[in-house]
DNA sequence: GTCTATAAACGGATAGAC
DNA sequence: GTCTATCCGTTTATAGAC
């Protein structure tokens, strides 16, 4: 396992593949036929599933944090939180991908407890960050007050989160 | 295929391993291992997954139904609602159990067309009743005059499914 | 670092006896 | 309706040449 340019290609089409497929719907001959390489090379990077499993959580719960940092260079709370809802739709209209926590949630109950505190970590990341922007929000006057900030918080989370899986599944959305 | 007990109780052990480890992620041997017979008899049942998936959806998007029906024999709409969370709580607290449609929509990619259509439809099937709900609420005054009914429903359908990912996958819900 | 070749286990599925 | 036995493609993973 490294961090050269072939690995890092792995990783991301490891995630578009988490992302739009799940965890256990995707092989290393996916991305063997994807990436251009033989699965035994990517073996050699990522020696088993779970390797690579972490070191995409890794790499994109990072990622992610970078984004949030940038985010919250915006001048107001309502900028900030536009921008997060913004990034949802964005990863969405990529052939209906789904963020790569959520899409691991729905896999956790048959990972290994290492991955599981990852994903968790990675989950609580957001609820921090967003319940940061509501108080700043409140502050500057530009969000109404509200009774407990983290809840509200939580709930646009939920909110996001369930709005991409059923927006992939609703006839609503994407009529044939 | 048929109706007998033995393929009732495959269909219940299936609806569980789709919604506590998804559709990708459990085989016939596991059925097997939970149901009592051998992987050969489940066959006769169901002669391919794809088979015993569509049986699963279409068993339970009824019995969803009926539950409905009784859930909207309560006396306001405050206590539909309240019945309609309460399904949603006490299904989680089993095995931390989400929704059949959703976890099924998780894997929807990597599902046939015929299959995704029925998914769709039960996914559907939530927002329409919900939507009713809260107009005979609003109508009734227990519920404050809402501008779009048919969006608040989708707003409350997709916090209920996101928190149950997230709460899967959150430190906060469940510390280890 | 990537390849060919291959092992070992698992997946869905079928044939045929009982 | 259930069983044993088996097929065959796929999957994860390894050994060793280049």
């Amino acid at each position: 396992m490294n961090n050269g340019s072939t690995a890092l290609k792995i990783m991301e089409v490891a995630s578009e593949l988490i992302q739009t497929h799940g965890f256990h719907a995707f092989s290393y001959r996916d991305l063997s036929d994807r990436v251009g390489i033989k699965t035994s090379s990517i073996h050699y990077h990522f020696p088993t599933k779970l390797d690579l499993a972490k070191a995409v959580i890794h790499h994109y719960h990072q990622a992610f944090l970078d984004k949030l940092d940038e985010f919250s260079k915006e001048e107001t709370a309502k900028k900030m939180l536009q921008a997060y809802t913004d990034l949802f739709a964005e990863t969405f209209r990529q052939g209906k991908r789904i963020c790569l926590c959520v899409s691991l949630a729905s896999d956790l109950n048959g990972l290994p407890e290492e991955i599981r505190n990852e994903i968790s970590i990675f989950v609580d990341a957001h609820e921090i960050w967003l319940a940061s922007v509501l108080k700043q929000g409140i502050d500057e006057g530009g969000f109404r007050k509200l009774e407990n900030p983290r809840q509200a918080a939580r709930n646009i989370f939920y909110a996001m989160e369930g709005a991409m899986l059923v927006a992939r599944a609703s006839s609503v959305f994407f009529p044939n």
